[in-house]
DNA sequence: GTACGGCCCTGTTAGC
DNA sequence: TGCTAACAGGGCCGTA
């Protein structure tokens, strides 16, 4: 599932290939997720940014195109588009550009496109009550720890809510948890750990993308490959195997009905 | 404003 | 072998 890791990657492979590139014609699935898609025709790309989870790619004209990857959201180009569209039944959106068409596809339809005017997100509550981005100067831990305390609910929500920081998913969460040794129930934090946690999230999610992001199963990069992160990986997916720092198994339970891993010694509440 | 549950989706996997 | 149910989970929405 695509985490900040793997949309910045994305974000790096498209950007070359679409800024200053004119929309032409476009086209969607029925699905109101998807049909803003082609409120974009007209318009010339002008970057490739990224906010959280959420790519942005400004338009000529004062909008943004914004596409949520969800959970099986895969980006792609072609020369042209499948004339009876037989070729993908998963297409969900695309775009005819000047040198080649961009492609949306989507097996669950977890993902969505919106076109805003720039910088406003009203629509789009997650975007628009996100948190710092990781690397804000101005995230220290003090910020990131009072943003934590002003909640009851368990630390491994509150990072998957996007608010105490931008573009942390089921994934980073635990492998960040894991390396702070924080239980992902504890609602409280003290200073000294939230600084430890923030250190964490950061480092889990550079290390994301030095790798190319984490593919599981779905997440693909802008040519069709898989990133490598999978391997790296001291947490997610390792219910019932031995910890790596103190071989005592893995556990896991739903949290927020995200599964949530953990080592129940060296993360003990 | 916060907390919580349910829903959207469909391929894969487990169980019978 | 074939069918059914459970599972995966990011974001949104309604309700309390």
């Amino acid at each position: 599932m695509p985490e900040l890791p793997e949309v910045e990657t994305v974000r790096r492979e498209l950007e070359p290939q679409v800024v200053g590139q004119a929309i032409g014609e476009a086209g969607s699935h029925w699905s109101a997720k998807f049909t803003p898609a082609v409120d974009a025709i007209g318009a010339t790309i002008t970057g490739a940014g990224r906010r959280g989870k959420f790519l942005l790619l400004p338009l000529s004209d004062d909008r943004e195109l914004v596409i949520h990857l969800g959970m099986t959201g895969k980006l792609s180009f072609a020369d042209r588009l499948d004339p009876d569209g037989a070729g993908d039944p998963y297409l969900r959106a695309w775009w005819q550009l000047d040198d080649h068409v961009l492609l949306f596809h989507d097996v669950r339809r977890f993902g969505r496109i919106r076109i805003v005017p720039t910088g406003d997100y009203r629509t789009i509550p997650t975007l628009a009550n996100a948190g710092p981005e990781p690397w804000d100067p101005a995230l220290t831990a003090a910020r990131f720890h009072a943003s934590i305390a002003r909640s009851k609910r368990a630390v491994k929500t509150q990072l998957l809510s996007q608010r105490p920081v931008a573009g942390v998913g089921n994934i980073y969460a635990d492998e960040a948890l894991w390396a702070a040794q924080i239980n992902p129930k504890v609602s409280r934090l003290g200073l000294e750990r939230a600084g430890r946690l923030l250190d964490e999230v950061r480092n889990a999610l550079e290390q994301g993308i030095e790798n190319g992001g984490t593919t599981l199963r779905d997440y693909r990069n802008l040519e069709g490959g898989r990133g490598q992160n999978q391997h790296l990986l001291q947490a997610y997916g390792r219910t019932g195997l031995p910890c790596r720092r103190c071989d005592t198994p893995l556990t896991s339970e739903v949290i927020d009905a995200r599964t949530t891993v953990w080592c129940p010694r060296c993360q003990r509440r």
